[in-house]
DNA sequence: ACTTTGGAAACATGAAAAGTTTCCATGCGT
DNA sequence: ACGCATGGAAACTTTTCATGTTTCCAAAGT
């Protein structure tokens, strides 16, 4: 592999693990062996390696969303298979990496809100308004209102006011808010299609 | 009725109008045709009449509520009566109030934390158990982490990051959120007791 | 190992609103 | 009619808050 590659990764994996500002350049460094001369060698600074990781991260996902909403063969299988996702995503994540971004990495932050605003805002009105002329969604949902209920809810998982890290596991909560949301959003024929993935049999 | 109520009520009006901040005692007292030292005789500081008059305001709010849910007939019947509540609530609020309390005024944001993780997370935690209990919300929503999105939910509508006033009316918001919480948290029977309500008739 | 940088915290500044005082008109009891 | 209490208008002082500057230290960067 690259060693850009490889340094963008280990870089990643901590920032997840522990937050942007806990991790410095001396343990990225460390953690792969080498000096921080050559981290520097590929990136100017930081907050490059930050944009560059954090940019790296998004375009897969965005990749990897594409795939999964297109081979789905439905609006709610698709939200079904982004929840499988998630969980392997928030296995270990720590809770401050949306803060930090925010706080110090105006970049990086930015790049999120576009992609958020931008790509996923679109994609999810876009899956929502397929769920709809699938019979799957209700007909009344309103699409604008509740596609930003959604990412909002996303960045609700992360609030540690809302959801203490003492008392909440984030995997958890954000399962239990996409899980909410899919119910929130479906008919009663996508209601039962719902509880046939889960394998629920539910009285009516 | 008595000046200190017409003060409060006066205030009130105003501040939720046009935010707590944008509000100036002189405002106050101009609209009350009263000069400032008619409102200082009966509060000690603008704090305090802030204070006071939000406290009115969710005491009785809290009043209307218990009334409203001990008179429903059902956990879903309560919470959509709350809805029409909202509903009349929001005709004309302007989003800045919450921003304003917990930016200048600590004591009232305090009170409104304190009713909001007190006396409204834990109706809400009921409501819903009673909901699950009567088959009408589903035995497997996480009732901790559902009931904390609910009221996160209410902040949401009035955050203008996510709903810009520009182009959404809060009251419709609002409505929508409470609408598909109801939904992500029903059980098919619930659901179709929804749409009665609604008078919607749905294919399955 | 050494220098530089960026952000937190402590410290100014000024404008606007909070809060106070003064003065005067009005109403009321004697 | 006179003194006295009340509260409005407005002039006045004080506080608050947004903005900007300086200082200092940990971490960035060499």
């Amino acid at each position: 592999m690259e060693t850009k590659e490889r340094i963008m990764k280990e870089a990643l994996t901590l920032f997840f693990k522990r937050g942007v500002k806990a991790v410095s350049m001396d343990d990225v460094a460390a953690h792969l062996g080498v000096s921080k001369k050559t981290i520097y060698k590929w990136f100017v600074n930081k907050d490059e390696l930050v944009f560059e990781s954090i940019q790296e991260y998004v375009q897969a996902m965005e990749q990897t969303c594409c795939g999964t909403i297109e081979g789905a063969n439905n609006a709610l299988e698709a939200l079904f298979q982004i929840l499988e996702m998630v969980r392997g995503l928030m296995r270990e994540v720590h809770p401050s990496i949306f803060y930090d971004l925010q706080k110090y990495h105006a970049k990086a932050w930015q790049l999120w809100l576009d992609h958020k605003n931008g790509f996923f805002l679109q994609q999810t009105k876009e899956n929502i308004q397929r769920g709809i002329e699938e019979k799957l969604f209700r007909q009344d949902v309103d699409v604008e209102i509740v596609s930003r209920l959604r990412l909002a809810e996303v960045e609700l998982g992360f609030n540690s006011e809302v959801y203490p890290v003492a008392q909440f596991d984030l995997q958890q909560v954000q399962i239990a808010l996409l899980e909410h949301f899919l119910f929130g959003i479906a008919t009663i024929k996508g209601h039962k299609l719902i509880n046939q993935y889960k394998q629920i049999t539910e009285e009516e």
